[in-house]
DNA sequence: AAACAGTGCAACCGCTCTGAC
DNA sequence: TGTCAGAGCGGTTGCACTGTT
C-alpha cells in the first residue's frame, strides 16, 4: 500500500487561494518560520492541505519571488542550465534567484520548448532535429539574409550539410536534378529543388553508413522542408546564395561535411559585400569567416542580444546562440553532480 | 457584440527520492 | 533497516485572458 498521505483531504479547501488565506500564511511564517507543513494548516487556521501551503509559499508567497515576464539573460540561463541540468527544475531555479521550479517549468513548457521545436531543436536534447526544423520559416523570413545564412551553419547538422552536399554533387549523375550555377542561369526561371528530384537524389545517394532509421526519418523531413522551401520561396537570390554556399562545401577524408565559410565569403560575395561585412559598424563577426563548422564560435551571449529589435531575429539568434553555448567557467558543475 | 478557440499560468495530483530518526 | 516528512518532478487541470471569426 502506499503511505498514507500528507493530510486528512476532507474537508479541505482547494483551487485558488484568496488574499485572505495569503494573508494568515504569511503572517504565520512570519512568525513562526516555514517548517513542519503537515501541522501549519491547522495552526494558521488554514483548510488547505499542508503541500498545498508549502507549494503556494515556496511558488508565490515567498518574499524573494520575482515576477514578471523572463529576460533575455534569464532565458539563455535556462536553456544553458537545462542542456546541462536536464529537467532539475529546482537546481535551474536556485541559479535564477527570484524565479522558482514551476515557474521555470511552466515558462520551459510554454515558451522556450515550443520556440526550440519551431527552431529545428531538440528540447530535449539541445540538439538540430531536422524533423524539427522547419526551413522554409526560416528561409521565406522577411530577415532572410546573410546573417541568417551563416546563422543557418550552426543550424544545420553534418548529416544535413552532407546530403546537401550529396545532393549538389550528384547532378552530375542524375541529370534529373537542376544545379544552376551562377553563370549565366535564370534562377528565377529555374526551380530550386523539385520536391520529386531531392527524393530521387536522397535515394540514390544516401551512404551506406547513413543507412539508419533515425536518418531516413530526417533525410525524409529535410526533403520535405527543403520542398517547401523551394515552392514557396521567391527570393532567387536567396536561392542562389544557399547553393553557393552549399557548393563551396567540402567534404572530409571521412566522407562527413567539413563546411568553411570563408570559402563560401569568397566565391559568392562581391568586394563590396565583403567590405560591408568587415566594417567596424557590422555587427557581423568576422571570426565566422574562418570557421570551419566543426569549431563552434565562442558564445557571447551580451553582444547577441545588442540591437534586436524584432522577435523574428530574436529568434533566429536565438537559435543561432543556443547552438554556439559553452559552459561559463563561473558555472561550477560539480554542485550538479 | 457575441461566440469560439488558443494561450498562459497557478495550482493540483500522484509518484519518487532523500535525509533524519 | 524501516518509517516518515519534506522536497522535487512530470503531467495535468481549470480558469482567466486575448485574439479571431
Amino acid at each position: 500500500m502506499g503511505r498514507s498521505p500528507c493530510c486528512d483531504k476532507n474537508g479541505l479547501k482547494k483551487g485558488p487561494w484568496t488574499p485572505e488565506e495569503d494573508t494568515k500564511l504569511i503572517q504565520y511564517i512570519q512568525t513562526h518560520g516555514a517548517a513542519n507543513w503537515r501541522n501549519l494548516p491547522k495552526n494558521a487556521g488554514l483548510l488547505r492541505c499542508g503541500k498545498s501551503c508549502r507549494l503556494r509559499w515556496t511558488n508565490y508567497l515567498r518574499p524573494d519571488i520575482k515576477r514578471g515576464r523572463f529576460s533575455f539573460e534569464e532565458e539563455e540561463t535556462i536553456i544553458q542550465l537545462h542542456s546541462v541540468l536536464g529537467n532539475k527544475w529546482s537546481a535551474i531555479a536556485a541559479r535564477l534567484p527570484g524565479r522558482t521550479d514551476n515557474e521555470i517549468k511552466n515558462y520551459w513548457n510554454t515558451h522556450i520548448r515550443k520556440r526550440l521545436l519551431k527552431m529545428g531543436i531538440d528540447p530535449v536534447t539541445h540538439a538540430p532535429r531536422l524533423d524539427f526544423l522547419d526551413l522554409s520559416s526560416l528561409l521565406n523570413s522577411p530577415q532572410l539574409n546573410l546573417w541568417n545564412l551563416v546563422r543557418l551553419q550552426t543550424l544545420l547538422n553534418p548529416e544535413a550539410l552532407g546530403l546537401a552536399l550529396q545532393l549538389l554533387s550528384s547532378n552530375n549523375e542524375n541529370p534529373n536534378f537542376s544545379n544552376p550555377n551562377h553563370h549565366g542561369l535564370q534562377y528565377d526561371q529555374a526551380p530550386f529543388f523539385q520536391p520529386n528530384q531531392f527524393e530521387n537524389v536522397v535515394n540514390q545517394q544516401i551512404p551506406s553508413n547513413h543507412n539508419t532509421p533515425s536518418f531516413q526519418n530526417q533525410t525524409q523531413s529535410l526533403q520535405g522542408n527543403m520542398g517547401h522551401f523551394s515552392m514557396n520561396s521567391t527570393n532567387s537570390s536567396d536561392q542562389m546564395l544557399v547553393q553557393d554556399y552549399l557548393t563551396n562545401s567540402t567534404t572530409t577524408s571521412e566522407g562527413l561535411p567539413s563546411t568553411n565559410l570563408s570559402s563560401f565569403f569568397n566565391g559568392v560575395l562581391s568586394d563590396q559585400m565583403k567590405g560591408d561585412l568587415s566594417s567596424e559598424n557590422s555587427s557581423f563577426d568576422n571570426s565566422v569567416l574562418s570557421t570551419p563548422l566543426s569549431s563552434p564560435a565562442p558564445l557571447n551571449s551580451a553582444s547577441t542580444f545588442i540591437n534586436r529589435s524584432t522577435e523574428d531575429e530574436r529568434e533566429i539568434s536565438f537559435c543561432s546562440d543556443l547552438l554556439r553555448f559553452e559552459i561559463p567557467d563561473s558555472l561550477d558543475l560539480d554542485d550538479f553532480m
